[in-house]
DNA sequence: AGTTAAATTTAATGCATAATCAAATTTTAT
DNA sequence: ATAAAATTTGATTATGCATTAAATTTAACT
């Protein structure tokens, strides 16, 4: 079936690189299943079916079918240890720069976010009482920042840690909506956008206030 | 096995009447084992095993294992109908109100409450976007209410219905820790409660902001 | 207490899928 | 061109589950 990966090179290298070619020919293959029907629907006939292989071939490649679960999964965590750039300091601006960082990069590769993610969620990896390493950084997207309270922008009325949590919690659950396709990626971004700034405003300066509900409400109106 | 459940009346009636005690005791079986290792897990057999009783009387008794999910949800719908009595117009006492009510009414059957929320989100029933007569009223849980922007409680800066979105997407993420076994009941009152009022907090009076900062501060110190 | 209807059980069937292995095929290296 | 190594394959085994059919037991009524 399928055009086969060739690569014009001697010796045994070449055999490396061909079997890593097909290999992840089939990985993209089981990533697009995943996203589409979930892992329950998930099986390895029906990878093998598609990639226009027999199944003893997947299992020569990737081992048992948790396997590949789990292959996904660490994908995902190398990817979230890029460090992420330095965002601007304003408030809002900071918002949304790092949500739209975040949906590019999912843009990127919505199968393999969506698959890694539902495998995270599977393996019970984002157990939000688990504070693993993960958490920690995904805790503090787009977290309130010190500056902000030394600056008056944010009143300091509210505990920071309130806010974060907040913040936090609109994280979840626009990630479990996009997940489980109950939203796009245009309406995870304005869902997340929505929630962080109407977190800020439960503690803005006036000030900041007013900017935050011109926001807020111009994104209802696209 | 089991004691069997017995009752002192002659004629068919006593039939019906020990089939149904035989069933209701078997399906709290179920309720509290899908409760406590989720949908996927749950079997025919092991609820049998646990019954004491063999696999094909589950059958005679509820007929396929889909049935067993179908029967959960309609129970819960039906429950759900039940006409809310009105809550007091403060809006911190409101949310207060609402809240302790819907955790009360959990506490009296978590297991129950648990497995039938677990069905709804496997047949794809709690799909926010699905605007079923469920979500019609789950929305109206704890929404900002007319005479709060009368009276000028709530300035009304931000639109009505993003706060409502907002109020709306906390339950949603709360109801979901507490499924998933990540919170517990106390935890679930305290994060909706938290949720709400910063929601609220976004577009409050001065004079309602200070009593919500009051609470919610209150709040994170228990 | 004996007769009949109903409910339960034992046993068998069927289905979907994961996993494995010897044999055949392809690919590399000389 | 050919031998050695690696890879893929077809066939098979194993498992876990829901479901059905026939046989047996249990319970109700006279």
């Amino acid at each position: 079936m399928g055009e086969k990966e060739k690569v014009i090179a001697h010796g045994n290298v070449a055999r490396q690189i061909n079997k890593n070619l097909r290999r992840e020919r089939i990985f993209n293959i089981a990533k697009s299943q995943i996203a589409k029907n979930g892992l329950e629907a998930f099986t390895i006939a029906e990878l093998a079916q598609e990639a226009g292989v027999s199944t003893p071939t997947i299992h020569n490649l990737f081992g048992k079918k948790s396997d590949i679960v789990k292959e996904l999964v660490s994908n995902l965590i190398e990817l979230m240890k890029v460090a992420t750039v330095n965002p601007p300091i304003e408030p809002i601006e900071n918002a949304k720069f790092i949500i739209d960082n975040l949906v590019a990069s999912i843009e990127q590769d919505k199968d393999f976010f969506r698959a890694a993610l539902m495998a995270m969620e599977q393996l019970r990896l984002l157990d939000p009482r688990i504070p693993n390493g993960l958490f920690q950084r995904a805790r503090q997207v787009a977290a309130p920042r010190k500056e902000w309270y030394e600056t008056g922008l944010l009143l300091g009325n509210i505990e920071p840690g309130t806010i974060m949590k907040e913040v936090h919690n609109t994280n979840r659950l626009a990630r479990i909506d996009w997940v489980n396709g109950y939203i796009d990626l245009n309406q995870f971004r304005h869902q997340l956008l929505e929630g962080v700034l109407l977190a800020y405003a439960s503690d803005a300066s006036p000030e900041l206030h007013v900017r935050l509900i011109e926001e807020i409400n111009g994104l209802s109106k696209l």
